[in-house]
RNA sequence: CGGGGCGUAGCGCAGCCUGGUAGCGCAUCUGUUUUGGGAACAGAGGGUCGCAAGUUCGAAUCUUGCCGCCCCGACCA
């Protein structure tokens, strides 16, 4: 992409009303404009990330088993009405008329909408267990929405639900999202570290809290150190086999938010040098909730026996929009983003340091070709900027390779390939700057 | 919803108390000179001062109402 044909309007001057780095650097990079409170147009920078932590959060749903399908934002009261959560929602819920004067609403989730279309076409216990997921925009009307897109009012969520013949089963699809969510997180950098969470009226244990540690975030947890090491399951994971021993490993350390806290519990099992005390942003909520709305809805199927029973079910939410303002807490430094290759807007920034000049603009030409040839996305700056000013828009948006080409290097043949994240710099030949990058970038993509 | 604050050019702000021709920095445009880490000079464009009503000869400024946004608390991906 030619930066010249892209949009990429970049502030100067850091907005008002922005009070954590992750806001500041969306506003500041051009990647979102807010249009409202808790609401915000994505520009093309940011889109190009939200998408990518889309993809890989649908990649690894798929790969845990889960069937994607997609669900309206506008829904019928009737249907919550079925639920008694259309009284029970709150104003949290944004209820609207259509010109009928039908009560609609925009979704704040799809608990009931899932529902009603799983019992619409499942009658047998042959055909759990059953996961579906969509990636869909929601609207909660929060009381008070802040922080950028990290508790903005329309966001966007990935939200599973399970559907089992018994709670046996229901743990085993928990198991799997549980597993999922370890992957998703991982592949974005992020840490993410399941904490047990209140599971409500339905009680167990059965309901996990992915907490990423930064000082911005908005719970106050307390862990174990050592969760910090465990290992990620692997590419190959077979989830159809028995995942417990994963769940087992994690579960097994302390690791909780504010409202499950136990004081004593902690300083007991938690070794003194291992007591983490800190703040987390949530980015996923795993939940068993059993028959809550099977139950109300007849969603039933035949059992073996003949009769029939209620379904099981969980939900299973990952915050898509809020996982980027995550990733930018995680990875910034005082100049801008420091972007991991794989949620990386653009792979390369391309830095021309002289356009118009015949031999930096051949350079940079073949470079731009070659690399996006090989499949590298390639944020080509030819602006008539100067090299500073350039610089310093490239250091804000946060790609994570710098070419930077210009004609006092050419005079010896050589350009600067940089990386973001070390701030290590070579100079090399065109040739094998190009090898350099498209090396450091598929090594950046390999984790899987 | 309770408490606090703000709304003046794309962004950041001054002006308001004490009413009288709307300003500054950055950005933008034109020209010249510059070009390896946010250039210099000269010139230019851009504002129903959030909206409405009121007071007044006269309102960005005073009064009232409304709208919007931000911050602190209880909720959540």
């Amino acid at each position: 992409m030619r930066l010249s044909q892209f949009y990429l309007p970049v502030l100067k001057e850091t907005p008002a009303e922005a009070q954590i780095a992750s806001h500041r650097l969306m506003l500041r990079a051009g990647m979102v404009r807010q249009q409202g409170a808790g609401i915000y147009a994505w520009l093309p920078l940011g889109f190009r990330v939200l998408k990518k932590i889309e993809q890989i959060v649908r990649e690894e749903q798929n790969r845990a088993g889960a069937v994607e399908l997609l669900m309206p934002t506008i829904q019928q009261a009737e249907l919550w009405r079925e639920s008694g959560r259309y009284d029970a929602y709150g104003k949290e819920m944004l209820r609207i008329t259509d010109r009928s004067d039908r009560e609609m609403l925009f979704g704040p989730t799809n608990e009931e909408m899932i529902t009603e279309i799983f019992r619409a076409g499942v009658r047998s216990y042959k055909d759990l267990p059953k996961l579906l997921y969509h990636i869909q925009w929601k609207f909660r009307d929060e009381i008070r929405p802040r922080f950028g897109v990290m508790r903005g009012r329309e966001f966007l969520m990935k939200d599973t639900y399970s559907f089992d013949i018994d709670e046996e089963a229901a743990r085993k699809s928990y198991n799997r999202m549980f597993a999922a969510y370890l992957r998703t997180f991982a592949r974005m950098g992020l840490t993410a570290i399941p904490m047990r969470a209140d599971t409500g009226p339905i009680g167990g244990d059965l309901s996990h809290e992915f907490i990423v540690l930064a000082d911005t975030g908005e719970s106050a947890v307390f862990c174990d150190r050592q969760l910090l090491d465990l290992p990620t399951p692997s590419a190959d994971t077979d989830f159809e086999s028995d995942l417990q021993p994963v769940i087992d490993q994690f579960t097994s350390f302390y690791a909780a938010t504010d409202e499950m806290h136990d004081s004593a519990e902690f300083t007991t099992r938690v070794e003194e040098g291992n007591q983490i005390s800190a703040r987390g942003i949530e980015v996923g909520h795993i939940f068993f909730f059993g028959e809550k709305y099977s139950e109300p809805m007849k969603a039933v199927v035949t059992g073996p026996d003949g009769k029939d029973r209620k379904v099981q079910m969980g939900s299973y939410g990952i915050g898509v929009s809020r996982l980027m303002g995550a990733v930018i807490e995680a990875f910034h430094d005082d100049d801008g983003c420091k972007w991991p290759m794989s949620v990386a807007p653009f792979h390369v920034g391309l830095v021309n340091l002289k356009s118009g000049d015949e031999k930096t603009d051949d350079a940079c030409g073949r470079l731009y070709r070659e690399l996006e040839s090989a499949g590298v996305e390639v944020l080509y700056d030819e602006t008539a900027a100067r090299p500073g000013e350039k610089f310093a828009r490239m250091d804000l948006i946060g790609l994570p390779v710098q070419v930077v080409v210009g004609p006092r290097g050419l005079g010896d043949g050589v350009v600067e390939v940089k990386v973001r994240e070390s701030g290590e710099r070579e100079n090399l030949s065109l040739e094998a700057a190009a090898e350099r990058v498209k090396s450091i970038v598929s090594e950046g993509l390999s984790y899987s």
